[in-house]
DNA sequence: GCAAGTGAGTGGTATACTCCAATTGCACGG
DNA sequence: CCGTGCAATTGGAGTATACCACTCACTTGC
């Protein structure tokens, strides 16, 4: 429980090392610099090298070092968008230098419905709370957002509001954690009532979001429709090879 | 350069067993239900629990199976999607069950210009070979497709022409393989010409790719902007929680 | 009958060691 | 002076072993 932030003596030694490999790669070093042998890590830390390469892997994979046999690991360069990962609306407006907002927020208690139900996986009639918002970046709007959650899971969520972040809510008072995520992204063009909410020429180009979120646990924990303004939102990611099959 | 396709009994130890847990994946073993144990498979595959680890760790990390402390090894639900995974157009349609195919393939060698030239870290004087097509799906458009790669890297690419996948080309012909892309997704509308093209109404909605891929030695292979059709397309992918950070 | 407790079995982390494969720089020879 | 080749260095793959943390089914006791 004792979990501090992110950067420390917590946890495993794996997890330490990773704090420490971390903080080089956004401090001391620069891009395509070379990061110490696994070796020299491995002593200095007075771990085994496999737990230093688990550690040296895991950035791999996250693409934040990049290694060459024989050579040595080097830092990649920044990336330059990190959609792929998991973040709430509040997270990736913070990660764009943006503070965010919300406006006309509405939550209420409802049976679930067929469509709703199904993305849930619940029956029909089973209770959602549904939060209903224009989330904002620097004040402007920037898209429209519905969220439903079991009420189940929540009980209690539409008597007490949504202040900030619905993710640190649902983490802090509820204790759910959201690991994963399906998305589906769709482009469209704003109707006359959605581009008004917007601040928006009728029939600007939008992108939709839908998003089913699941925990640990693989339970489903929210459903959200989100219509992002296209004209002040991309989508930047990067994506890699996933070994296996050459079959072009 | 002897590497058969994909399953069997190809490199290392870990690759073998790979193979073998995929094809348990995709064969007998229907979604949620367990794999054999960690020491089983090391035991019956003659290695250590460690190399077995390693081989289903990283089907973890492509979200094949989950793994619970305590309980097991699972297979995962089928993705929905796996637009994550770096593609060509060409796989892309046949792993959606669609014949892909182009029309109006058109290629040339001109100047790289400002922004291609950027875009591939050339000089705007540098040539680069440009492909222009519009990529179809069992017959039937579904984007217009502009590619630029570097003349240096692929000569004679303009004057051979392409028949089918540039990426097979890219591999099989001058061993270009790429490995990363950095692709950034936007929402917009057809203009009318495009929209003749690809066989919608004017302004109908629509994605526009743009795509920098490098291979294995961060050399830049490609860019590419395509405009897909999005009555026909979405961007359907699983996103994880990226450890660290509870900020939410 | 049902809840609490417990233990076997599972994945998670770590040590210590070995050999292989790719890279790179330096010395040596043409 | 250039390049060829060798040796040191670095990451990649693997073995053998130990102990921890969590789960879950079964037993036990009320």
């Amino acid at each position: 429980m004792a979990e501090t932030a992110g950067n420390g003596r917590t946890g495993t030694k794996g997890a330490q090392l990773r704090s420490y490999l971390l903080g080089l790669i956004e401090g001391e070093l620069k891009p395509h610099e070379k990061l110490p042998t696994e070796r020299d890590l491995a002593e200095t830390f007075g771990v085994t090298r496999l737990t230093v390469r688990r550690a040296l892997d895991q950035l791999g994979y996250e693409g934040r070092v990049y290694r060459t046999q024989g050579a040595g690991t080097f830092v990649s360069e920044p990336r330059i968008a990190k959609s792929v990962e998991l973040t709430s609306f509040t997270q990736d407006m913070r990660a764009r230098g943006l503070v965010p907002g919300s406006l006309d927020t509405m939550v209420e208690e409802i049976p679930a419905g067929a469509e709703i139900g199904a993305r849930l996986a619940l029956s029909p009639r089973d209770l959602v709370a549904h939060i209903s918002r224009v989330r904002t970046a620097d004040g402007e709007p920037m898209c429209i957002e519905n969220t439903y959650v079991p009420a189940k899971l929540a009980p209690g969520l539409a008597a007490r509001g949504i202040t900030g972040s619905l993710y640190q809510m649902l983490t802090e008072t509820y204790h759910l954690k959201i690991e994963k995520a399906e998305q589906s992204i769709h482009a469209t063009v704003l109707d006359p009532p959605l581009a008004k909410l917007l601040g928006v020429p009728e029939f600007s180009p939008a992108f939709k979001v839908l998003r089913v979120a699941y925990d640990a646990k693989n339970q489903r924990i929210e459903y959200a429709e989100s219509v992002y303004r296209a004209d002040r939102y991309s989508y930047d990611f990067v994506i890699f090879r996933t070994s296996r099959d050459n079959t072009n």
